[in-house]
DNA sequence: TCCCGGTTATT
DNA sequence: ATAACCGGG
């Protein structure tokens, strides 16, 4: 041993360099080549998601380069291809991986394993809070309600971020990998990339913390107005938790130093933590229940009567089912890439139950086309509102669309922002959306309110009966 | 992180 | 007349 090792630093998530365990473990022993790979499990991810993942990559790349002259490393093949092949070539001693706990990336990290051989593979959990094996109920089990869970984390009391290395050193004679200028990982994606970059938050691990900092500034009123579809309360942070541009201990402790300081509406800042605690919970059932994105967590609800296709379904990805909050927030969501988050509620809640279509068509609409994608959010929420998940609403709690607008958007705001003509609407984001349409799209002529308050009643009590009878 | 229809309290 | 509250689903 000469005391510099070479070591792989596999990077999947975690798109920064403060906080980052597996980069600071990978360059512990000497330099290291960072490498990204263009994967099957990535080119099955959604479109948008991939779109905004392609924008973090070329962020932490150039980040890289004004670090050490040096990028990252793109290659394209499976894990247990690439890896063992460069390590062989630069005589790696380890693989360092950011860690992205859910079941797809585990099949990858597992026979990447195996093909790696001798060369061990080293998981560094960079993307929780916490390690699910430091929060159990006192039976040693795991948490199935978000109030006992939240009280553990925050009594076990995460752990303090890591800094970012102070000196990147690279391998040499790296292989030659893909150009990223020449990439493009969404040629799929269905409105089309122009259309989204209008709407784009900033990339990159800077902006996240920005706007960590700006949000924190401003948090006061967060805890009402985050469900008002008409102002801007919320952090904005999702994108850049799901990529990891920004790590949940990051959040956690900066958050809590302001609080402690007076330096931000503590009781909103709170509320915000309690937020990021549920992206918390959700990956911790993920990882106990792999199953979450397409079983019901709850057993019996594999009996309920579901709709998977049909008519329906089209009308609710294609923004045409004449409930303005449904539409609009479709209509978010295809411009920009996000939705709002009680409006995710409204038109999830009007898909499993008013139309009576199982959650998983909703779950595969939503992870294609949020930017923000992040699959154990993704599952929990959507078995949330159908029913069938852990801390589930009754299925009789069914969101009233249209009562829900006129609590949340009282002057109608958010619905003329995206709904082109509703009442009498120029919003320039309503116009948006007409250039992501294919041809043989139809759009609602007119909404005229009060028509549909008999079909919503009448729908809430078939869907109420069914209930009934999947208990029986 | 609900809806709805009811009752009671407040103007 | 309407807001505020309550209980059952």
């Amino acid at each position: 041993m000469d005391g510099h090792v070479t070591t792989i630093f596999w990077l999947c998530r975690d798109f920064r360099v403060a906080d980052n365990t597996a980069l600071v473990a990978a360059l512990k022993n000497g330099p290291i080549a960072p490498v990204f790979l263009i994967d099957k499990m990535l080119m099955e991810q959604g479109a948008a998601s991939r779109w905004r993942l392609q924008r973090a990559l070329a962020a932490f790349d150039a980040d890289l380069r004004r670090r050490c002259g040096h990028g990252v490393l793109i290659l394209r093949g499976e894990a247990e291809d690439e890896l063992p092949k460069l390590a062989r070539r630069i005589s790696a001693s380890a693989v360092h991986v950011t860690d992205w706990p859910c079941p797809q990336m585990r099949r990858v990290q597992d026979q990447a394993r195996k093909a790696l051989g001798d060369v061990p593979l080293l998981l560094h959990m960079g993307h929780l809070l916490i390690h699910p094996r430091m929060v159990h109920t006192k039976t040693g089990g795991a948490y199935k309600v978000y109030t006992p869970f939240a009280r553990a984390v925050r009594e076990a009391g995460p752990d303090q971020p890591i800094a970012a290395p102070r000196r990147i050193e690279i391998a040499p004679d790296l292989p030659q990998g893909e150009v990223l200028d020449n990439l493009n990982l969404a040629p799929d994606m269905r409105s089309g990339a122009a259309v989204l970059e209008r709407h784009a938050l900033d990339p990159g691990e800077a902006a996240a913390l920005a706007r960590l900092d700006d949000f924190l500034s401003h948090a006061k009123g967060y805890g009402e107005d985050r469900d008002r579809l008409d102002r801007p309360a919320t952090s904005g942070l999702s994108e850049a938790l799901a990529v990891g541009e920004i790590s949940p201990r990051t959040i956690w402790a900066i958050s809590m130093r302001r609080i402690q300081a007076g330096d931000t509406a503590a009781d909103d800042a709170r509320k915000f933590l309690s937020e990021v605690l549920w992206r918390e919970f959700a990956w911790h059932l993920l990882i106990e229940f792999p199953q979450m994105d397409h079983r019901p967590w709850r057993e019996e609800w594999s009996r309920f009567p579901w709709k998977s296709h049909g008519a329906g379904l089209d009308a609710w990805t294609q923004a045409r089912t004449g409930i303005p909050a449904v539409d609009a927030g479709q209509r978010e969501m295809r411009v920009t890439g996000r939705m709002h988050n009680r409006v995710r509620m409204i038109t999830a809640s009007y898909l499993t139950k008013h139309l009576m279509i199982d959650w998983k068509q909703g779950l595969r609409h939503f992870q294609d086309s949020l930017t923000d994608w992040d699959p154990a959010s993704n599952a929990m929420n959507w078995q949330w509102v159908a029913g069938s998940g852990p801390d589930a609403s009754p299925f009789f709690r069914i969101f009233n669309p249209v009562t829900q607008a006129q609590k949340f958007d009282p002057d109608a705001t958010y619905l003329k922002r995206w709904l082109a003509g509703y009442r009498g609407s120029k919003s320039p984001d309503a116009k948006d959306y007409f250039d992501t349409l294919p041809r043989d799209w139809q759009v609602p002529s007119a909404y005229a309110a009060g028509d549909d308050a008999q079909e919503l009643a009448d729908r809430r009590q078939a869907a109420l009966e069914a209930y009934a009878k999947m208990r029986d």
